[in-house]
DNA sequence: TTGAAAGCGCTAACAT
DNA sequence: ATGTTAGCGCTTTCAA
């Protein structure tokens, strides 16, 4: 039989009342005495208060959903770091869930995080169709979205990185380098950062007051393995290019391999730039050069707007963009 | 105001257990009727079931805690995956936590799981000091320990990994290859793993009946940095060696980048050898030699005899260890 | 096939 | 400085 407050306050001849208020250090007006009465029977009975029962009373969970599409994606671990460090400051949980991009997956989740009664959604929306909203119909508590921009009534707060200006910044750097003809491996369309990162690339070649070329722009997928086939196609095609801007990191070490493999020295024959700056960009040979997106901070913010979202407070930004930073390494 | 409960029995004139009933498909004994009527009304009014106040009632909340040291360290995004591939598929939800290898933090956030009443934990402890021993004091859900095997009297179940084995065939391998003069970048030997793999090492070297050298052991840590200063030490004092066995792929990147920077050509120079199989290990020139762990599976096989316990079936294996094996690709 | 009622463990307003 | 009391929203036994 667990301990229960009812118990230690029989056995401290003081009502329940009483220990709650220990408990929970809203003691003020407690004399020192029973006060350590209490903290004596507590601790010499191993009572662990439920914080289910109270979550009953207070209507609040202190616990906070993250649904992302996959923890094992690079890409996310740092994010869900930091929603769990400023959750944790705060006396929240955070609840981890991957929708792999799902959206019934997704739908599921956020259900059953609902049910549970979270305090908060935090939410990279899996990637959808254009101009498909996201049905939020029994959502009653605030929703953040990070990194992707979706439409949903419900939703409260948004963090997003500035993919157009940072894309922009590296083909710039690029072609302020001489690069001439720089292919484009781009993610999935259906995804708004692919959209947003093609638009940057687009720009810098029109500031540049140069041309776009339709066959050095190829669609693909977020992955090391369509960045190492996507660019064997590109070059069995004979299609000539001096230089790589993939969508992300993962293409681009893909890519980056592939060129190996074939002997294509990097950056002396071609160069490479990514997007994302995830940790291993950096064990590579050569580095590669990169737009650092600022992932734990993404998270830490979201978290952050989150929760000042929960206890009320006033928040000024409800849509904050973060700014990229081009890291320039050996690849290119 | 939310819908409660009570609102659809009396809109739906009937009592509440009806509608429990059906809300949880314990409706073999209700008319169609009723069903369909209540099933209406929940659809109407965007009914959510509070599972906190079930919580309450039956004593379990379909979470289950777990504690690991940083989910931003590559090793244990596939094990925080498997678990809650498992959880999920089950009904469970995942609590993650990051204890950052802080004993203090660690404890604390057994407390607060314990708090919130989850059904179980799933814990990769931090390293401890030798025969230091957890207080699990307050926990009364069974507990079951990841890829460190530690030692407390509430722990029902452990996964772990043969390392020691692991370890003996990776030497073994580069013995076989001829190499003569290994260096063994270890771990921290305040880890279990570290050493168990250092057993592994010496191991192969006794059977092939060959001699450890001293100054070829080198101690520190489970990271790239650590890898790419320790190797340079060793270079720099001039200490010959023909291959690098590395207590963890991190290490070796580390290692690799520093060989590659001094202009050694792995493998042909000196041969290297990774632990872990970390994803980034295929995607570097030249691709990482390494033991694999099967870090899903134990994060699976973990959420698995944990909610084994939780449902009181019988567990027949409270001890598994999991097989490495041997992936042999161009650093060595 | 359905309902009445007790109670899970706690908090908070109010009283004393 | 401490206690009384009324729930929070739900499940479950037992009776009808």
């Amino acid at each position: 039989m667990k301990t229960t407050i009812k118990d230690i306050a029989k056995m401290a001849g003081v009502s329940t009342a009483t220990v709650s208020k220990v408990v929970n250090h809203k003691d003020n007006n407690i004399s020192e005495a029973t006060r350590q009465r209490i903290l004596n029977l507590i601790e010499e009975y191993n009572y662990v208060p439920n914080r289910v029962a109270s979550s009953m009373v207070t209507k609040k969970t202190h616990s906070i959903g993250l649904v992302i599409p996959d923890i094992t994606n690079p890409f996310f671990p740092e994010i869900a770091r930091g929603v769990e460090d400023l959750a944790n400051q705060h006396g929240y949980h955070v609840i981890l869930c991957n929708s792999d991009n799902d959206l019934k997956k997704e739908v599921a989740y956020i259900a059953m995080l609902q049910e549970k009664m979270v305090d908060g959604i935090i939410l990279t929306a899996s990637a959808m169709r254009e101009g498909e909203t996201l049905d939020l119909g029994r959502i009653h508590v605030p929703v953040i979205t990070v990194d992707r921009d979706i439409k949903a009534s419900k939703i409260k707060g948004k963090i997003i990185v500035d993919n157009k200006s940072g894309a922009y910044e590296a083909v710039s750097y690029m072609l302020n380098k001489g690069y001439k003809r720089i292919l484009h491996l781009a993610g999935p369309f259906t995804s708004g950062t692919s959209k947003e990162r093609y638009e940057g690339y687009k720009l810098a070649h029109e500031n540049f007051g140069l041309p776009i070329y339709e066959e050095l722009f190829v669609e693909g997928f977020y992955t090391a393995e369509w960045g190492y086939e996507g660019i064997q196609r590109v070059l069995n095609e004979g299609i000539d290019f001096d230089g790589v801007f993939c969508a992300n990191d993962l293409i681009a070490l893909g890519a980056l391999k592939a060129l190996k493999e074939k002997g294509v020295k990097v950056p002396d024959d071609i160069g490479i730039v990514g997007f994302d700056d995830i940790y291993m960009t950096t064990l590579i040979e050569p580095r590669l050069t990169t737009v650092h997106q600022p992932n734990y901070q993404m998270g830490y913010k979201a978290a952050q707007m989150l929760v000042d979202f929960i206890e009320e407070k006033v928040v000024k930004e409800k849509k904050i963009i973060l700014k990229t930073e081009l890291i320039i390494r050996e690849s290119s």
